[in-house]
DNA sequence: GCAAGGTC
């Protein structure tokens, strides 16, 4: 029996093993262990999980390149489905847990993700379980994790469902290729071709985008708002000597003139008649379960808690058992919920112990109304526990929060008594409102949502009132305000925009994107990178950000769950329909383009110049704004250049290869290096070099420390030293900016080595150490310094490896990587040159002489 | 370097 997560095997196991009687076998992956009867038969049972999707789907290598693929191109692109999580080893897991078993039940939660996910089992246990006769297969179908509802699915065990698996899969490819060929091509054409855009990623999204349109939308109201100036009529009264606050029935008026009319009408009055007076009873219902969504509104809205932040702090306080699993959809609690169990753990709790047993004593009112959509109960403390016990700080507030709702639900509704009082005078009529609380109800556990009293003077009806004064009052017309997160989320929530476990993950990537940031009071407000991409949209293909679009999406793919239609001929006619957009977009991208000219620099205008060009000899500028690269305006070529440190020319000196200019490239921070690169060689790397910087985002480069040509005084087989002890793959490579402190480098690893201070200068000599074969270094040291002293002479030609003295002189540091290597004296032919220079003499490893520094 | 959906 496979579960969706470990906690929920454990709770199932448990309600389905007799008591005592299930053995649990601890591992990555838990396996509970019991003896039951299985249709009519003596059995034993193993419970297990996976953890979520067992596979993620992902294009074939041949379209992951994204110089060699045309983004149009994966509309048809071929994708396949590998391990979602290959360090969690789940395939192998279920694989060597399905040996020996005859049959299966899938207790995947019973969504259609988790009816996909029953898939994904199968295919990783059938072929490995035993054939037996008969139906192997069987899907638990529950509406709740509570033991009788748990019972009850064992007992009538269905078949999966096929056509929900089937219609999660067209989902994953059309999310797939839909987003990354979007993705790719706006990427690649706005990256580079505005200085100051600092994108290093320019996304689409299916659910991402129309996040980010609900913003945009906003912001362009408020920008299209006109304030309109209005008046009202406010006569001035007072009884008992308590000013009353008095409401215009006609509200407000848009027109001065006729405003003024009816002042005048109130003013010649001169007294309000009061008439009439109500009184009725008004209730604040208690709050339903708490599910995801709301509890990431109150967060946001309440305690200015962002939702990705209050998710990771509810997953903690869930994994560390103070409340119960934090991602549901349901508002209502299933039936038979344990209602009176819950509260009595909390009877003495420091805080609400005493509500509690009051609670109690009153006999639990279960609560209705609220949705209970049958994958988890709404969000309740797990355990009763103090501040101190669940650590203090954010975590705290959450917990709190919880226990606080739950209790609320518990709880009776909120009544007050409120008084209307209507006041005439010439013709118009004004009310005053009052308010009684008579029960706070559950408001006593949540006292931010208590009614605050507002008691009204006594009036009766016919009573006059004098009237001290009539004011004009002028307004005007107020923008609406940014949209708050717990707004967003309550948007996305309405249009079906991700799902409870997704929606604040949305939005954390528009954050990231740079396409909004969040400012005072969680109010997301676009930037001017997501204004202009949404504008683009809009003027190109509003559908493109609509949230409509995933509606029509949801639906297609529906009617794949209900058997409607067919999985390929629905994933093809909508990929037709994208791929389409697609070539819209592209051929009407000049529209887009219109609008970041307006906003962004063009690349052309903006730069400062700083080194040559090989082919024009012009100057190229460099683009400081991310990712930094030179541009030649000439040539109208982009190169990259290693990001995270300062550019500057190096010397004048030009790459005898392709006549570009050489610069330097230093990282920041203590021991960071510098080192000198040729900006086209860093883009057109020699076959075989290893590349610098690859990897997190970066193909990476070839700088002149990595540069293997034979012909090159640059390239780190003349300018580098010996193999590094520390590494076992670089090269070390003097540093040939670094005076005073000289140092060598090494060109893979962050050790390093400063050569002794009291040296003029260094170069890299072409004459090699008879002892290791090392480079030797030609030293130049200071008048009258101890080591011109002891080497006799200023000027001396020594091995860094083999002369003691000189490796006596130096100071090693080395990186977070550093850990003493044993053994070693392994032959490495990398440096691919006849001579083998700063190869190891037989088993002899000279690298070991650098260990003892 | 790309999407969105699970889960941790």
């Amino acid at each position: 029996m496979v579960a969706e997560k470990p906690s929920l095997a454990l709770s199932i196991a448990s309600f389905l093993a007799d008591r005592n009687q299930m053995h649990s076998r601890r591992g990555q992956l838990d396996v509970h262990e019991f003896e039951g009867r299985f249709q009519g038969r003596p059995a034993h049972f193993k419970m297990t999980s996976v953890i979520g999707h067992v596979l993620s789907i992902d294009f074939l290598p041949q379209f992951q390149n994204w110089e060699t693929t045309h983004p149009a191109s994966l509309f048809d692109a071929g994708t396949k489905k590998s391990e979602a999580n290959p360090k969690a080893h789940v395939c192998r897991h279920l694989q060597s847990e399905a040996k020996g078993c005859t049959h299966l039940v899938l207790w995947l939660d019973c969504d259609r993700e988790g009816e996909n996910i029953c898939f994904e089992v199968m295919e990783h246990t059938l072929a490995w379980m035993q054939r037996v006769p008969g139906q192997q297969v069987f899907r638990a179908r529950f509406s709740s994790i509570t033991a009788p509802d748990i019972r009850a699915a064992m007992d009538k065990l269905v078949q999966p469902n096929e056509n929900e698996a089937l219609a999660v899969d067209a989902r994953q490819e059309l999310d797939l290729k839909v987003g990354v060929a979007f993705t790719r091509f706006q990427t690649r054409f706005f990256q580079g071709r505005y200085g100051n855009l600092d994108a290093r990623l320019v996304s689409y999204g299916p659910c991402q985008t129309p996040t980010l349109a609900f913003c945009v939308e906003r912001s362009q109201s408020i920008a299209a708002f006109q304030p309109q100036p209005f008046w009202s009529v406010r006569p001035h009264a007072s009884k008992q000597g308590q000013a009353l606050d008095l409401q215009w029935d006609k509200g407000r008026l848009f027109d001065q003139e006729v405003t003024q009319l009816y002042q005048h009408l109130v003013a010649q009055a001169g007294q309000l008649r009061v008439a009439s007076v109500t009184e009725h009873e008004s209730r604040k219902h208690r709050p339903h379960g708490l599910n995801t969504v709301e509890l990431l509104k109150v967060a946001s809205a309440s305690m200015g808690l962002g939702p990705h932040y209050a998710m990771q702090i509810a997953e903690r306080l869930y994994t560390s058992g103070f409340i119960s699993y934090p991602r549901t959809e349901s508002s209502g609690y299933p039936p038979g919920f344990d209602f009176s169990g819950t509260l009595a753990s909390h009877r003495s709790h420091p805080i609400w112990g005493q509500y509690v047993l009051a609670l109690l004593q009153g006999g639990v009112q279960p609560p209705k109304g609220g949705k209970d959509v049958g994958d988890h109960p709404p969000i309740t403390p797990a355990c009763s526990a103090t501040e101190a016990e669940v650590g203090g700080g954010d975590a705290w507030r959450i917990y709190d929060y919880v226990a606080r709702h739950f209790l609320g639900s518990l709880s009776a509704d909120a009544v007050s008594k409120k008084t209307k009082v209507v006041l005439s005078a010439g013709g118009e009529s004004f009310h005053a409102e009052g308010v009684t609380p008579l029960r706070s109800g559950f408001t006593a556990i949540m006292p931010w949502k208590a009614t605050e009293a507002a008691a009204l003077p006594p009036m009766t009806e016919g009573e006059a009132l004098p009237i001290t004064s009539v004011e004009l009052h002028q307004g005007k017309t107020s923008p609406p305000d940014y949209l708050s997160e717990s707004d967003l989320i309550a948007l996305m929530e309405k249009h079906g925009i991700g799902t409870d476990a997704s929606i604040a993950v949305h939005i954390n990537n528009i954050c990231e994107r740079n396409y909004v940031s969040i400012q005072a009071g969680r109010k997301v407000v676009p930037t001017e990178l997501g204004n202009t991409l949404v504008r683009g949209y809009q003027k190109i293909d509003p559908e493109l950000c609509s949230p409509q679009v995933r509606g029509h999406v949801e639906a297609q793919l529906s009617l794949i769950a209900a058997g409607k239609a067919e999985k390929g001929s629905v994933v093809m006619h909508t990929l037709a329909q994208f791929a389409h957009k697609f070539r819209f977009f592209v051929a009407h991208i000049a529209r887009m383009d219109s609008l970041f000219e307006a906003s962004f620099s063009p690349l052309s205008s903006s730069g400062k110049p700083l080194s040559k060009c090989g082919k024009c000899a012009r100057y190229m500028k460099l683009i400081s704004a991310r990712p930094t690269r030179l541009y030649c305006p000439s040539c109208e070529e982009v190169l990259a250049l290693p990001q995270g440190g300062t550019i500057k020319l190096y010397k004048g000196l030009s790459c005898p290869l392709d006549s570009y200019e050489l610069v330097l490239f230093s990282q920041a921070g203590p021991d960071a290096r510098t080192f000198p690169l040729c900006p086209f060689c860093f883009n057109h790397p020699l076959e075989g070099a290893h590349l610098w910087g690859a990897g997190a985002g970066s193909k990476g480069g070839m700088p002149c420390t990595m540069c293997p040509h034979l012909g090159c005084k640059h390239s780190f087989l003349r300018q580098g030293v010996t193999p590094c002890p520390e590494c076992d793959a670089g090269t070390l490579v003097l540093d040939p900016v670094s005076a005073p402190k000289w140092r060598l480098d090494c060109n893979r690893c962050n050790f390093l080595i400063y050569l002794p201070l009291d040296l003029h200068s260094v170069r890299v000599s072409r004459r090699t150490c008879e002892e290791c074969d090392s480079n030797l270094l030609k030293l130049s040291w200071k008048k009258g310094s101890a080591s011109a002293i002891r080497a006799g002479s200023e000027d001396q030609e020594a091995c860094a490896v083999c002369d003691e003295d000189l490796r006596k002189s130096c100071d090693v540091k080395h990186g977070r990587s550093y850990a003493v290597r044993r053994g070693g004296g392994r032959s490495r032919g990398r440096r691919g040159r006849r001579g083998g220079r700063g190869r190891g003499r037989g088993r002899e490893d000279p690298l070991m002489s650098f260990r003892d520094f």
